[in-house]
DNA sequence: TGGCCAATAGATAGCGGTTAGCCGTGGGAG
DNA sequence: CTCCCACGGCTAACCGCTATCTATTGGCCA
């Protein structure tokens, strides 16, 4: 998140609704879980850290007045450092994992069963974000942010066919003996 | 966490040092990065809420107390409702995204070299995940996570390459016009 | 027998993120 | 004129995680 605030600041200085406004532009549709609130936070983290500091600016006569964020030598440097970092988030498949592990361990439900909906489930995201890409511009913007999120649910499709492979012959293993 | 934690406790009631050991070998060479003291955070979280109790038992008369927990009825359901969602982590691929604008807007970077980077790290851990693969049972249990992340590594890759496609094409309009 | 060390077991502080909700202003609907 | 809602900003409370600290015990070695 504040690495994502001062990204926008790098282009230019903003306030705090303002940046939401441009996050979730830059986001497209995937912004829109951003909370709000979070924003100011962040900005008062980031200028007691020094990295930002916030001038108030009163645009507008008779409206609440705003701070206008700019970054510091200090920010620009993390900024710069962060665009040298090559971290990815790892990928989090654990909880899936666990929860077939313990449906079948405690006989709570069938791990097929649970394969199978949340394959539905996926199927159904892949279909909403194939549709929401039809409403941004191909391979550019939010459009290509939706283009990974569908090539992952590709993915995460093909993993749960795995998935099934495993645990319906452990079925038969246990049925069978 | 919490739901983690009562999967394991429905198999079996455990005490905290004895969860963290199940958790660590459920998820393989992926869970080597969980924290031991957050399980006993959880424990103490999840009993306060009534979904757990904890009872003294003093195993071997000399050792250090330690305290078996186990399900209470409210923590059964619980794990039942947990185990009837089907929820799915949303893609981040974000912070990649605002990387790559805030290079290009505030040209601190050149966005294809990051894409190249990036690779370079994927490739990395691909390599890394399919090594470890081989030491696991394939198609089983931490086996089958680690094919998981193969497949969302070679997912990404797939993205990573839209993404130079898109930048380059950006690079070329710039030096062009 | 005494001393050290690793493993076991647990607790705590603090950071970062999320959510819910409050406050004041102003503009528009009724 | 009143009421309600959007804007802009903020606070409080919670959750998850990590790092770090303590204490006990068993094993090893001298």
């Amino acid at each position: 998140m504040q690495d994502a605030v001062l990204a926008m600041l790098a282009k230019e200085p903003s306030h705090g609704y303002h940046l939401h406004a441009r996050l979730r532009r830059s986001l497209g549709p995937l912004g829109e879980s951003m909370n709000r609130g979070q924003i100011y936070v962040t900005l008062a983290r980031l200028e007691r850290a020094g990295l930002v500091v916030g001038e108030r600016a009163d645009g507008l006569p008779e409206r609440p007045e705003r701070k206008v964020y700019a970054l510091t030598p200090a920010g620009q440097q993390r900024v710069a450092a962060w665009l040298a970092e090559v971290g990815w988030p790892k990928p989090d498949l654990a909880e899936f994992h666990l929860k077939l592990a313990a449906a079948a361990a405690a006989r709570l439900a069938d791990p097929v069963e649970l394969v199978a909906a949340q394959r539905r489930e996926l199927l159904r995201r892949l279909r909403e974000a194939q549709h929401a890409a039809l409403a941004e511009p191909a391979g550019w913007g939010a459009g290509l942010l939706l283009e990974g999120v569908v090539l992952r649910l590709q993915a995460d499709l093909r993993w749960l066919d795995a998935c099934e492979r495993a645990w319906s012959k452990v079925d038969d293993e246990v049925e069978g003996g």
